[in-house]
DNA sequence: AATGAATGAGGCTTCATTCAT
DNA sequence: TATGAATGAAGCCTCATTCAT
């Protein structure tokens, strides 16, 4: 089964960092109150009073106050999109026999399915990435070698099969991911939680006429 | 000509307020500051000092640091994206005699104008959009406004001649603005200014292929 | 005729002083406000905007805030509370040949009087006194002067026809004090306006009682 | 045993609020401060200087500066005021077999103590209630059941002998809390502390020539 | 490990005062 | 003389962080 949230992969680190209760308690506060009201207007006091321990117990395996966005982030960054991106390579691999259709549609089922499942997360890495373009260019990294793995391979096979377009690699990839951002951003917008069976189908229809040679 | 960037409209509003080379000293050092540290990292020490003024100067305007944000913000969403979008809506008018691609070519070269010309305006709206819903509603209305109104009438006349997949309406516009802020996103990230020519060629390209029916 | 309220007196001050018509607003603004509100939690700000004038305007005349208040104050304990008890004791040397209670009446509705013109001035001049041992030292010596003086003399020869008490002349204008002060303070704990002859009709068949042999 | 200062009171409400020792001595220096220079001029930074901690530590207990004055005025008038008042009034009902004189002296030496116990408390409260009426208020309300309630029927009692003067109690109330305030006003012009035997026994002269039939 | 009182740097804001127009 | 924009010192308060218990 194919692990997507960070969630599982957090409690994974936690349990390697031996976390106590209380200090996933501090996590779980962190991430919630980071989400909802930013990084910086949130204080050491809040998560305290919300993970229901004292201010030094945050502090005791955080050393700061970025620790504990290191600890949501790091994870995110590091862990959790390269894995899920493997994991979603292996799932690639799988569907090597598949055409561009079924291709098109199990990609972005696993993608919407990875963003409905990390919401908080990815609202606290926006919030980070608008004012920290490191965490752009990681990004930005991971995406180049997605292109230059077995993605860029697989989208090269349809490309001389004639079943996609002959545009960029990059573009071709911007243009999918572009489409899954529209779909996740449309449900924030809408403040509502994201359809991903319907969504996908729709999302599908439109690569598929936007790409298809 | 249309008027898309903030800056003129700024302006204006600045001699509406009677606000003197100083105050807008500040609000120039605001925008900068905000649109690259983040609101809540940026101190009013710091927005005087690069305003090359008193920090008591920066409150004889903007009695608060949040006045400072909201003369930034308000126009941007009371004023600037209205009058760009009545103005955007007047090309669409103007163009109605247009095949769909030298529409969409249009619209997409007018409004990813827009955003090259308020890069830094929009990094703070995002900013601030990740953590006041209200702001979002707020967008999301003008979409709906957009859609009910000319851009709606002119999609669905383009639908009648068979030109224009028949998907509805909001999820067409919605592809637009997706695949625009794909470019506008791709530029934050490449962290190089827009290349409007070249990015509306491609994007009406592959709207063009997506679109087409 | 008797000057009692420094409303008058103050007139006279300023026309000495040549203020302009707007500099009087900024007298009487302040004068409203340090009496409403205290001196400290006033701000020239805000007796300009009563005023009705701009914030240099008020430092034209007035070099400091300070200076307001000693502009207040001063004609205060320096003329208008000499004044006033020369022009008292002056009455009471025509009230001579009046008898114990015809002499206290007259003091008393004098000393009433004064207090309810000038219940602002005298707002203020506690509000500083409590922190400004030097007021309360001069009220003191004022007072000192009182006894030595006429009043004393009066005093002494109610004393010497057995009518008045043989109590220090101190402690007898104390009483007289005190007994008027009273009076103020109700007036002030009720909120309401004195009424000077009931007030002072009560306190003379007070007094008269304790200071009656 | 009577209890009439307020310290003793303060130390069982600090005890209640489980206050530091830090943090009674932030109310020591607060009290001492606002008392000799008022409560607007003096800084959080000079009370955390004389009680020796930090200026945060201020804020840990008493979230704000009005927060330390509610501190030290609330208990004065909602718990030390009643309470004295009760135990004054518990000191009237054992001595209702008393003269008019004997009860006279308790009562003034009662509350000379009182005043002289809580001079610093007295000076801070009177500062506040000249800018806000509620406080006086709070206090007339006070009266105003004190003489509904044993005080009146005990000055009643002494009218229905013969031994007192037949003016309303309100107006005998006055002149009592008149005559005492005027001592403690003494007190405070000569800047030295209260001699009650002396006072007390000049005041029972005062009053019993006053207030006899 | 957990607590929470204590810290002090630094942020936002007010305000008396100055000065060019 | 009058104005009000500008100043900068100082005040109140928050908050990340430390440390004795």
């Amino acid at each position: 089964m194919v692990v997507n949230d960070v969630q599982s992969l957090f409690s994974a680190s936690l349990d390697e960092l031996e976390l106590t209760e209380k200090q996933k308690a501090v996590l779980r506060a962190s991430l919630q109150l980071f989400s909802k009201k930013g990084f910086a207007d949130t204080s050491t006091r809040e998560i305290a009073e919300l993970a229901g321990v004292a201010e030094g117990t945050v502090y005791k395996q955080f050393k700061t106050k970025d620790g504990i966005l290191a600890a949501i982030i790091t994870p995110f960054i590091q862990q959790v999109v390269p894995k899920a991106a493997t994991e979603f390579l292996v799932s690639i691999e799988q569907s090597a026999s598949l055409n561009l259709e079924q291709f098109l549609r199990t990609i972005i089922i696993n993608r919407l399915t990875f963003v409905s499942d990390n919401l908080p997360q990815l609202r606290i890495f926006i919030q980070q990435a608008l004012t920290k373009p490191e965490l752009l260019q990681q990004f930005g990294k991971m995406l180049t070698s997605l292109i230059a793995g077995p993605l860029g391979k697989q989208l090269q096979k349809y490309q001389k099969t004639g079943e996609l377009v002959n545009l960029s690699l990059t573009r071709i990839v911007q243009y999918i991911i572009t489409t899954i951002l529209g779909y996740g951003l449309a449900a924030i917008l809408a403040g509502q939680p994201l359809e991903i069976k319907k969504a996908s189908d729709e999302a599908v229809v439109f690569l598929l006429h936007g790409l298809k040679k």
